[in-house]
This record gives C-alpha cells, structure tokens and sequence, in this order.
DNA sequence: TAGCTTAATGTATGCGCATACATTCCATTG
DNA sequence: CAATGGAATGTATGCGCATACATTAAGCTA
C-alpha cells in the first residue's frame, strides 16, 4: 500500500488549491461544475480519500459516538477460528451441542438500536468492549475518539465515568440514576416485576411464590425485587425483605440454583427469577430432577432474551425493548450534544410482559 | 462543556513540555516517577482525555477496524421510541404479537465476532450499514477513518470498494473470490449442501429433491445449489441443471414460494431451501395448506438463523459459523495490515449441519 | 579529571484537513 | 465608465498530538 494521496496531491493534479478540494468534499454548491469535474476526475485517478483523523482534528468533531459494554460473558474468544483452504470438504451431521451459546442478544439488539439512530444522524458508532484488566484504558481509549459516549451502568468504575463526563457527554443505559448527572435511558423493571406477579398471584392463583435475585449490587435487580414486593403485597400476601436466593445472572449459576432448591426440599409453587438466564437454569436443575413445568413449579424470567423462547417449556417473561434502548440512547446522547445546558435526563422505556407455558398459560 | 484540556494546558500545569505528557501515556517506562505523578496528577486535575483524532493524525494509524454491512432488512427504524417519565407505570400482558423480528442475527454474530477479535489486538470496531441513499458515502466515510475494513460482499459497488482497496486493506466476508484482489472469508456452502442432500436421500430415502434457490446473482446460492448437485450425482440421481423456484431469501417471498408449490400440484417429497427464511416461508404456507411437515414434504434451510429454532417443527439446516466469519476477517486484515505484500488470502470455515424435526430426524 | 554512556526531558516539526479571510474575476448598475 | 457586489478560488493558520533530534544531567571509566 503505498503512501495514500493527501489533498495536496490532488490539489495539485487538479491544479487547484486544497481549500478546493476540501470544498468538493464538504460544500459541493460553493464550487463550479467544472473545477468539481476536474477534482472528482483527480480523486479517482489517485485513489483519494479523505482522512478521518485529519478532518476530525480540523472540524473539532468525531462523527462517531461511542458504545461501550462491560464484558458479561467473559468471551475471550481464544485463539482465532481454524479455517481450511478450499476444496476440503468438512461437514458435520451432529447434533447442535457444540452451537455457541447465543451470547448477548442483550448487547446485540442494544448495538443494533444505537445504529440505527446514530445512522439517522449521520453518525458512526465505535463498539468497544471493556474487558480483560485493560479495561479502563479501552474505554478512555475509546471517549477520545467519539463526540460522546453511550455505555452500560457498571461499565468502568465511577471516578473514570466522572473524568470522561467533563469532555463528552455519557448516556447510560440501565443503571438507575444515583445521585448523578449523567442521562439515564432505563427500563420499567419495577412495573413489569409487578406486572408478572400479581399474573402469577391472579390469574394462576398462586400465593406460595419466591423470589430468585442476581447480584446483590445490580440495580436492576433491586428495582425488580422492589416490583416482586409491590406486586404481593398489592395481592395481599406478606413480602420477604430480601430474595430466596441469588445467582449471578448466568445459566450456569441458575442450575446450581435450581439443584439446591431440590435438595432442599419443597420447592416453592412459583419462582420468579430476576433474569432469563437465571431462569433457564433452573429449569434446567428441576427439569433433571423430574420435576414438571408448570405443573409442579411455576418458572417466570426477565429479559426476552431469544433463549427464553426456544426451551421446552417456553419462559414466561418479561420483555425489555433492548433495540430501543440503544436508539433511545443516541437519541439522548444528541440532544445533549444540542444543548449541553439541558437538566439532566432519565428516560424508562416500558416493558411488555410474554406469557408462555412456563407459568401455564399455554399449553 | 468548556473547551476540553489539551497536552499544553497539562503541560503547563504539570511544569513539563507537550513532549513528556504525551509520553506519559505512550511511553511511560521513558520518564521517571516524579515526573510521571506531577502529570497524572495534572490530568486528573483538568480531566484530560488525549484526543483520538490528533493521535491517529500524528501516529498515522486510526487504532480502529471498520466494519460496513449492506442494509439488509430494510431497516431505518422510524421515529426514536417513546418514553415516559419515571413513575408511569405501563406493563402489558398481550400476546407477543408485538416483538420485532429478531433481525439480524447473522450480522449481529459477526458483530460480536469482529468485536472480540479487534478487542485481543488493542483495536477499536467502527459499525456503519450502508443504507439507503448516501450508503456510498457512508462507506467512504468510514473507510477515511479505520486502518482497514471488513465488509459483506455486495455492500456496495464494486468500483467504490476497489477505490478504497488503494488505501486500506479490505476483508470482504462471504463474497467467493470473483477474480478480484481482496481477501475473502467465506463458509463451505458446496460441502454443507451437498451433506445435506446426501442426508435427505441416504437416511430419509428420499428421490424425489428439489432445490428453492434465491436470487440467481447469489453466489452463496449459486454454491448451494452446487452443492445441491453433487449431492445428488453422488448418489446416482440425475441433477437438474436450475433451481424448482427461486425467492429472494425473504420468508414473505417463500410463502409466496410455497403456496406456488401447493396449487402447482403434487409437492415434491422434499424440498432443500437456499436459506432458512426461504424454508420458513415454505413451511408456513405448507402448514396452510394442511400439508404436514416432514411426513408429507421434508424441508431444509441453510444459515443456522435462530428462528430456524423456533418454528414448529424446527427446521433442520446448515450452521453457518457466524461469530467466526467476523473473527476470522479480523484475523486476516490484521495479517494483511502486517504483510502487505501477502498474496490474496482466501478462508473458508466448516458448516455444521443441524438436524431437527423437519427432516424427520427428530419426533 | 577528561571522556564517555545513559536516562530524562525539551524543541521543533509535520500529520491532513477545515475554514476564516483575502483576492480575483465578472456581471450589473447608475 | 466607474463603482458595486457576488461567485469562485486561493492563502494562511491551527486543530492536538507523536516523534526525531537536540540538550542536559548524572553516573562511570581509566
């Protein structure tokens, strides 16, 4: 690759000035038909485009916005994948056990959202990932290069948050506010946790219904206890002050979970778990014991992650509209960098609530 | 916000020159602790954040990979989503009629994918979709500030994509090499077919196959249904030379598709989909038509989409390795970004193939 | 102690572009 | 025909940083 043409370069082929060029790129009206024919014909035949990091110094703007995440999975991904050349013919008929978990159709649809909305800006959205022990640097890495910073609560630590928060403006997505300044785009994890209770409650008729957390300092999670609560003692039954048990979240963690509540003698006519995941372990864990869903136990989740509707039963869910938080999200984001004076914003999105056979209502 | 700090205003506070902050953070083995602390304390001070676009201007390298998808859904979101204010409670207990399609999975895998390998070599992921009207400019947008690109074949003209090459090195994913000079990653779509198809005909008995093609500037189509063929000669049957139908890889065209097939007369025993939303489609209005899935026509996709899971009966197909295509791109620009000179690269990575119901591989 | 080496820091320059401001060229106008 | 004004283009500067090179200080050798 050789040395790539600068404006300069086309300038001179064209024989124009380089304020010319830039304005065939920028201001095509304040230019003549016939200057743009010559510089357009220069750009082709050098094979010129404009840099990025150039034109973003001069302009005092990115043209990006940035969306960060914390590592939930702790993917590492390992080496990268084998390959094979062509030709050798490699073709598997087992079954699907080796299929990658689907990951974070969270973070997925949460990337989609803000790309949409950042396209109809006319922005670009630099993903970055903050995992591993260089997270903090690739998060302050990535606020460097952005007009302004989209991110998951619980991302980096608070004090880096802060030190970013002063060049550009942060969005953060699920994390209720504490007290801070930044915007917030959350979900309505106390009404939907409601919601799904008294349908518990009402409509199956259940009273003997517990409550399964995750990590004890996610605020999501508080938000959806405080819902659980609500939604009891809105029916009449008496609340815990804290959840049966608490997972952290993943699969796995949830058969643990689940096979300790089987041990542990009568299992509760209803859990109603913090997170899909949680869920979907634990159906597991009873599934294994032999015992029945719903039949016998009543599994309810919180997500509306796609894995939640390809278990046998199907979960009973609480959906969160994870594209729109990402465009909500943008949607902030560029409002604030319209008025940075602008009070402080918290937006929820509603949620909707999926019922399926895990709680009995289909079949 | 006030005008962010830069290198002299951290340098002046710190008593140092531009120079040693900026080694600070480049090379901090290079400058003694004292030194070091005076200008940590600085930044902290002032809430510097080295400005990403000046860095890339200065080191001659963005530190980001680009990552430039065609518009596949036609997707331009409308409107960014409503909200409420906290303490509106809204939580609805409808069916799910209302959950968006899951979109992309194929595109949000080779996100996830691009993401995790740019991640293990300190790289940055910059995302755009070329859609709608300015999608050239937009890709030109985003090649002007990455170090290298990958993209999906077809993204955009191939004149456009030649004029970037003279500048960035571009992975094209998915796209079989046509003669031209990049560095191509692709699945084995011929041996994941033809595995298919011999499947369909040793294990289920079946003769009479038929192919559903897709658009017929496919070339991932036109592999399948060579796939398809050899699939068929290798087991003594005679291989037609043209698909039965072709749809345009939309489950709306393959119901289309489907209900043709019904009204044309006898369905043929079994029919082998370029891809799953074709197959979808088809089964659809198969089931419509009180035609029973697989006892009276087995059906077949191609992709490993989630919804191939999710319909009833699932659909057996061919997994594409999605994460891994967007790993492997990486893998190979970055190589490609080490050796310029490297001949042309071409990868292709093994498919897997799922078998479920509606092959009559699963009850 | 002169000469040499190495560590630490500073000076000066350029990366490629956008843009304020200056200049030139015409077409109008009175 | 001189004066005026707008369109098209050019000149000059700075955006914020990395880095080659210069400089200084300090330790070490013979």
């Amino acid at each position: 690759m050789p040395k790539a043409p600068t404006v300069y370069d086309v300038a001179d082929l064209a024989g124009v000035s380089i304020a010319t060029v830039s304005r065939v790129f920028r201001k095509p009206h304040k230019v003549s038909q016939a200057t743009k024919d010559r510089v357009d014909a220069a750009v082709l035949d050098l094979g010129y485009v404009p840099s990025g990091s150039a034109r973003s110094l001069a302009a005092r703007r990115a043209g990006a916005i940035g969306l960060c995440f914390p590592d939930f999975d702790g993917i590492d991904g390992g080496p990268a994948p084998i390959a094979y050349a062509d030709g050798k013919v490699i073709a598997r008929l087992d079954p699907p056990e080796d299929v990658e978990p689907s990951g974070n159709l969270y973070i997925s649809e949460v990337m989609l959202g803000t790309e949409i909305e950042a396209w109809r800006h006319g922005m670009a959205v630099t993903i970055a990932v903050a995992r591993g022990e260089r997270g903090n640097e690739i998060f302050d890495n990535l606020a460097g290069r952005v007009d302004g910073m989209v991110t998951l609560s619980q991302t980096v630590p608070e004090g880096l948050l802060a030190h970013i928060a002063r060049r550009i403006p942060v969005v953060v997505i699920a994390g209720p506010r504490a007290g801070d300044d930044y915007d917030h785009i959350g979900t309505d994890n106390v009404a939907g946790m409601e919601a799904m209770t008294k349908h518990v409650v009402d409509v199956h008729g259940v009273r003997d219904v517990a409550f399964v957390g995750g990590p004890a300092d996610s605020p999501d999670d508080r938000d959806r206890f405080e819902g659980f609560r609500m939604g009891l003692l809105a029916e009449g039954i008496e609340a815990p002050s804290e959840p049966l048990l608490r997972g952290d979240f993943t699969r796995g963690h949830g058969r643990m979970l689940g096979r300790r509540l089987v041990e542990a003698g009568p299992v509760p006519r209803a859990l109603m778990c913090s997170n899909d995941q949680t869920a979907l372990g634990i159906l597991d864990a009873l599934l294994a014991a032999e015992l029945r869903v719903p039949e016998d136990v009543i599994i309810t989740g919180f997500d509306g992650i796609d894995a939640s509707e390809m278990s046998r039963p199907r979960i009973t869910t609480v959906r969160q509209p994870m594209r729109e938080l990402g465009r909500a999200a943008v949607d902030t984001l560029l409002r604030r960098l319209g008025d940075p004076l602008m009070p402080p914003q918290t937006r929820t999105l509603p949620v909707t609530v999926l019922l399926r056979e895990s709680c009995g209502c289909l079949p």
